[in-house]
DNA sequence: AAATTACGTCAGCCATGTTGACATATTTAA
DNA sequence: TTAAATATGTCAACATGGCTGACGTAATTT
């Protein structure tokens, strides 16, 4: 299917309509909790095995490209190969990841999974799966409207009281600063 | 206009047709590319004040909510005070915050911006705006594939040839693994 | 008067990013 | 075929921004 994002844009739609201060900038607020969120079960997952973040980007975007160079992966993450030797040794000493020498360029070490990398990066794949699923699973709107649902249904339901209020109460503020 | 998130929901939503594991994976990884890049310009900005991330978030909420407690601040965070409290003190000495004692209680210290701190995180908000803005200007579609667009209109136009390619790529890699 | 709260601070640790320098093996180009 | 470029690894040092734990002070609440 390789349904991407679809060609015709190269970064200069228009609008008549631009989006209201208040509501750009509680989606801007919107980014940031739900990424917050976003990120927070794998790192609990994670933990448990003594990685971070940075290991699991590295677990995930090697999974979905097996047989990778190093060097794709830094174009992916960009980071430093000093940031990602760390990581990747950690990951290759605890058996996660393993190298294979290139066949046809015996410099390059080619980038795979164990097995016991590819479930570890499914378990930590699994809640993201589901909070994206549940946010999109959503009755049509506009276009921002229908994208900050989305993004609110990234946080986490816990927070999400906490997070209506502060968009609620922060848009007022604004509101009343800019004078409507 | 207080247009928040709409009340009818607690995390419980339903759908006939969840999205695909490829869609949902490339949902994920967009997820990274755009809050990546989403946060590069104001990262730049920073870099010029000798700031960093953690500056933006207090400066920007201090912004939203003037004169908020430190309390309500951590809240919003989801940090410690110590963590906290290395930014905040860089800020106020260099004059971007200043606080004033509670006039109810008289242990808070209330949180406002500056002018140079309004005007910084002005200057900060601008490009994230842009970029939103940007993003959210896009033709109706359904809601899984209009969310994809808003991600991948959050990535820097320079990244976005990079980024479709990974996801074309992987994709496929995906369908092939998995038997299309 | 005692307990709690709001805030600040000191000290140290950890994860993960950075720069710069250098080494080795391999491939490509002159 | 020698020289240059490439792919990778590694050492060392540093910065940011999280964390825990401990302790102190002023103000408020009980």
């Amino acid at each position: 299917m390789a349904d991407v994002i679809s060609a015709q844009d190269n970064g200069n739609t228009r609008s008549d309509h631009p989006l209201s201060e208040q509501e750009t900038v509680a989606l801007i607020e919107l980014m940031f909790f739900a990424y917050r969120d976003f990120v927070s079960d794998p790192d609990g997952i994670l933990g448990q095995f003594g990685f971070g973040r940075a290991h699991h980007r590295v677990l995930h975007f090697v999974g979905r490209d097996p047989g990778m160079t190093v060097q794709q992966l830094l174009d992916i993450l960009q980071i430093t190969k000093q940031s990602l030797g760390r990581v990747l040794k950690e990951l290759i000493d605890k058996g996660y990841v393993f190298q294979k020498e290139g066949e046809t360029d015996r410099r390059q070490r080619l980038l795979y999974l164990t097995e016991a990398g590819e479930e570890l990066r499914q378990r930590l794949m699994g809640p993201q799966m589901n909070r994206i699923r549940r946010a999109v699973a959503l009755p049509e709107g506009n276009a921002a409207h229908l994208y900050r649902k989305v993004l609110y249904h990234m946080v986490s339901p816990a927070n999400r009281e906490a997070v209506r209020d502060w968009i609620d109460r922060a848009s007022l503020l604004g509101e009343q600063k800019d004078g409507g």
